[in-house]
DNA sequence: ATGCCCCCGCCACGGGGA
């Protein structure tokens, strides 16, 4: 089974490229973020037509998750049980679902905007409920993974110049420590290998030339169990649906799974 | 070449991204 995680930054902007790339690598489960459309506007049909169910937490212009899939949809939950909310509501940043023999969540994790602001305590109240409310799969015998955006640096060797983001968000000890948090309750991180250079950053600013550069961050991540990185074949970064006119500024990591 | 920001809502430009 190929299993993939994108943030597209718009399904509305991306549609071509994101049908055209769920045909050419022959993804069954992909976790989406961003989508940056009411429910109302997502592009069930152009899906369906490519075979994939979809099950989406979008509420207009911001945010936005979805998981689609190919080999299943089961037990669809929107949004992220006891999460925080942030000016009064519950954003949309979780969808979870079983697809065949394995369950995913689907997360867009806040970005925190500056340390300090209220996003920020946001950002870390919200990593502590995901870690709550994925505790009991994340021990689970049945593969279970989270994949998105985590809006996480893990370590210093996740990004281009630990000096350029020195005060802040993403690489913060409280952030990396939330992250820490979700791997002691049974979660590892699946490290994809990079397609070209040493390391698998899957976003890069779209200003100065940051893609040619190779200045880039790794964010976008595979939390898997015992059982899912066990069943691990391949992690990679497809750094090549990054580049050319109309490209989304993340890569997808596309893992393969032996299930 | 991978090439100097892009998305949305809305019709002008500001907010958000990281």
């Amino acid at each position: 089974m190929r299993i993939a995680t994108w943030n597209v930054n718009s399904i509305t902007a991306r549609l071509p490229r994101l049908l055209a790339w769920l045909e050419s690598s022959g993804t069954d489960v992909l976790c989406i973020q961003e989508t940056k459309c009411g429910e109302d506007a997502f592009p069930f049909e152009e899906l369906r037509a490519l075979g994939y169910e979809a099950a989406v937490n979008a509420d207009g212009r911001w945010n936005g998750v979805a998981v689609i899939s190919r080999v299943g949809l089961a037990d669809v939950v929107k949004g992220l049980p006891g999460g925080p909310d942030y000016d009064g509501s519950q954003e949309p940043r979780a969808v979870s679902a079983t697809c065949g023999p394995v369950r995913v969540w689907s997360v867009y994790v806040p970005n925190g905007r500056e340390v300090g602001h209220d996003h920020y305590a946001y950002k870390l109240h919200w990593l502590e409920s995901l870690r709550d409310a994925v505790a009991v799969d994340a021990a689970g015998e049945r593969p279970f993974a989270v994949l998105g955006d985590f809006n996480v640096a893990p370590t210093d060797e996740d990004v281009y110049d630990p000096s350029v983001f020195e005060g802040a968000t993403h690489v913060t000890p409280a952030e990396r420590a939330a992250l820490g948090a979700l791997r002691d309750a049974g979660l590892s991180d699946v490290v994809p290998r990079p397609l070209k250079y040493d390391r698998p950053y899957t976003y890069w600013d779209y200003r100065q030339l940051c893609f040619p550069k190779n200045r880039g961050m790794r964010i976008d991540l595979v939390y898997g169990n015992a059982p899912f990185a066990k069943a691990r074949q391949d992690a990679y970064v497809d750094r090549e649906e990054r580049k050319g006119k109309g490209a989304s500024d993340h890569a997808p990591v596309v893992v393969d799974l032996d299930v």
